[in-house]
DNA sequence: CTTAAAAATTAGCCTTGCCTAAAAATTTAA
DNA sequence: TTAAATTTTTAGGCAAGGCTAATTTTTAAG
């Protein structure tokens, strides 16, 4: 019986991996808020159901049935997320919690409905690729808005969902996929980055700019 | 804590008792399909969460608070059909697996976002009425099909909505809330009932007319 | 009035998934 | 190379919510 426990911690296994570093006991053990012993015994578990490759001290891997469950949640998590926005007007802070209760339990049918309804989207409101029935993930080179040198211009791709009080913050500032940032400048030793939203100068802290991803579309032109 | 267990109980208290039998530890258990000493146990419980007044051999009752949290699940679970039948095409038949899942896990505000959408609705696919937010249900004296003599003119005022096979046959054959029946006659010795819907004769056996509650609107009238 | 049947409860156990504290394994540093 | 720090695992428990089997209460029948 594949439990949400379960789901949960194959996602986190999921994500965790995604930043290539190996995926350790212990940042799982962070992700999810549980002791390190409760996690041992749950990689136990899922090694034993071959839902992951686990050597001790050594990082866990997903294997493709593993993986197939994680992504599965995750594609019910994004369309859930588009579509409380589409369809029934929530704000897109609000919309990570309720997509983290609902994905465990919606049927196949309701996945499809939704996804129907919605024209089969890619990306979902913070603009993380939605991945397929198959488990196929459109790959994508993130690069960190904090990474970025002065002079350059950005489109932003995605913003992390997990805190809602920073996505009505960027919400306010006009910082959501698609939109272009001219980054002014780089202040060092981790300082803050000025970039123009729509002529708008903004200041943003570290922490912030770690959590918004772009594409550089190229150096800033001084026309207009 | 208010678990899901919890919650199921509840309900199946609430629903059982509407039934104007008293409400013992086996019914619950039938109706839950758990064992008699569950129930006991989680009987137990809910005696001292203050949910329910059991006196042992006497049946069981719901406290005020023990109705309010009935009857907000119930609400979810009929808002929730309707809701999949108007906004996502959902057959009347697969709603209620999908919503008695959903209608744990949705937050206030997507009640509330989907009471709104749906114009706040009185009844669900099945005629079942809504609760309102403060707990309160409109009362209605059901009879059931089975119950109506021969020569009676009747309007559907809800049908049962637990068996899907139940409901597509019913969906086929134009049966469903609001519609006319003309009940021709009822066979003796529980024999099946025959009915006149829109010009089609059928003859529906007593399982299924136990499950199909109506309002007489008075007799058959020969003309047409 | 006594006995049988039915209903409810108790006793004792299981699985999940979490916990803390202690022990073991591994890595790092002196 | 050995001690210290870190990571991981083991040991032992707990709460929920099920289960079966045995026992107690209540009700019904002869």
């Amino acid at each position: 019986m594949i439990t949400e426990a379960i789901q949960d911690y194959l996602k986190a296994i999921y994500s965790l991996s995604e930043s290539n570093e190996t995926v350790t006991t212990n940042r799982v053990a962070e992700r999810l808020e549980v002791s390190q012993a409760s996690v041992t015994g749950m990689l136990k578990k899922l090694a034993k159901l071959k839902l992951i490759l686990h050597k001790p001290y050594y990082g866990v891997e997903l294997t493709e049935p593993g993986r197939k469950i994680a992504l599965e949640m995750i594609r019910h998590h994004r369309l859930l997320e588009l579509y409380l926005v589409e369809a029934l007007g929530y704000s897109w802070d609000k919309v990570h919690d309720e997509a983290e209760k609902l994905e465990h339990v919606i049927s196949e049918e309701l996945e499809e409905k939704i996804a129907e309804f919605l024209g089969h989207p890619e990306t979902d409101p913070h603009g993380a690729p939605i991945p397929d029935k198959n488990g196929s993930v459109a790959e994508r080179q993130v690069v960190a808005l904090a990474c970025v040198e002065g002079g350059q211009r950005v489109r932003v791709q995605q913003v992390s969902d997990h805190d809602p009080e920073m996505l009505r913050y960027l919400g306010e500032k006009g910082i959501y996929p698609e939109i272009i940032l001219n980054v002014i400048e780089k202040a060092p030793f981790d300082g803050p980055l000025v970039v123009r939203v729509k002529d708008q100068l903004l200041h943003l802290g570290v922490t912030l700019t770690q959590c918004i991803f772009v594409v550089p579309v190229g150096p800033i032109t001084k026309k207009r």
